[in-house]
DNA sequence: CGCCCTACCTACTCGCCAGTAGGCTTACCA
DNA sequence: TGGTAAGCCTACTGGCGAGTAGGTAGGGCG
């Protein structure tokens, strides 16, 4: 699960600073989604990215400035993973439907930068949150468009953007939860785990326990109650 | 927000056990609630107590085992709140309402609390995010007993319990964010909050965005696509 | 009044960890 | 081949915070 690098015995091999910049982001970031921000130690991280703690004092700057660095890139990578895969002339519920894929593709890929984003960010106070909860709204603000977007297919007084930037909330909510629900029971792939996230947002429990469920765009046309939209990863 | 006790200069007047470990408690869920475990730190905590550290060690002892009982605490209260509001007779559309009214008036009354719970508890690796684990994991699966008594409603084959668990942690994953969210937008009531998630939950974003809303027990009967649900908490 | 138990305190120890001072080695290039 | 800069190190300091030793006050009860 993390065995990031050997550990180390003696003088590290020279390095260009690229790749040994990128070997501790990797150690920082399993050390943290182990650890959380207080419990990790540089030296830890340190020792896991293969050299000694003045190097990585030298390349990325103080503990926090590691941190913030570390929630960055995971944050970046993750959204440009959701939005690759999103195209916008899509009806809604496809789109949806692609950005939980992504999503769920990049959870089961990226665990532990997954865990730092979503437990360890979280949590502590300082300039982190900020951070992370600036990627969160990042996501938040994508769904709620989607959502104000989509009640301009019908002809529904469009909702309050509040209202819409509140259910965008509990939708990412419900996927960080099942993200994590997830992570203690991988053998499912990834794309069961969304088409359920997908029916239950997308029909509600009111019309799953009637039978009705989504459907993916290949059968689109169809009718009927059998399971539906539940292709693998 | 975080006022609990005046600062304290000179001897603290004589208090029975009992009342002064509620204090300790008040604080303990306070700072952690500010903090998170580790950056809070234990003189913090009897400075806002209004007393001195060894107190704080007699009485309640290390600092883990204080965490561990302000968890206790505060998920034993929030379960018993939700719970009280349950009543196991009614439809499952109308018990999963009354589980989310209770629940966000939990969280209104009581932010710190749910804060400990919901951010601090689960980042910390140690005993802690097992005593949360648990409490979430009872209100899964109070959640998952409810959908699988659902699908017996109707005719539909059962669920297999791991997609009623799997929904059921969704649902709550989406609860909590919900509830996070509306720490930053407090303005609204918490009927208003719930009775938004039910609607998504419920009814599913393919209804709303089709003007279909879930109507509390009161107007059952009617049919309609007017807002409906938002009466106050 | 004197005993003692409970509530409460000041003032430490001690380990851990972020961050640094200062120096060694290897590649590259003039 | 010697200069120099980039990559790397060992070995420290300084502070913070968990946990404790060893007390002082005040109320109840004989």
């Amino acid at each position: 699960m993390h065995a990031e690098q050997p550990v180390r015995s003696g003088r590290a091999k020279r390095l260009p600073r690229a790749v040994r910049e990128r070997q501790i982001m990797d150690a920082a970031v399993d050390v943290f989604s182990r650890l959380g921000f207080h419990a990790a130690s540089m030296d830890e991280i340190s020792e896991v990215a293969g050299i000694s703690k003045p190097m990585l004092y030298a390349y990325l700057g103080s503990k926090e400035e590691l941190f913030a660095t570390c929630i960055r890139r995971e944050s970046t990578r993750m959204m440009e993973a959701i939005s690759s895969g999103v195209e916008s002339e899509e009806p809604p519920d496809v789109q949806l439907w692609s950005g939980l894929r992504a999503f769920f593709g990049f959870v089961g890929e990226n665990r532990a930068g997954w865990q730092v984003l979503h437990r360890q960010a979280s949590s502590q106070g300082g300039p982190f949150a900020e951070e992370l909860a600036d990627m969160r709204g990042r996501a938040i603000s994508l769904v709620a468009a989607l959502l104000v977007h989509s009640s301009d297919f019908t002809n529904v007084p469009r909702a309050g953007d509040k209202e819409a930037e509140s259910l965008a909330a509990a939708l990412v909510g419900a996927g960080e939860s099942l993200a994590d629900w997830w992570l203690d029971n991988p053998e499912e792939p990834a794309g069961v785990v969304a088409a359920r996230l997908m029916n239950l947002v997308w029909m509600g429990f009111g019309d799953l326990v009637a039978g009705d469920v989504w459907h993916p765009p290949s059968r689109r046309s169809e009718r009927g109650t059998e399971r539906g939209a539940e292709e693998g990863a």
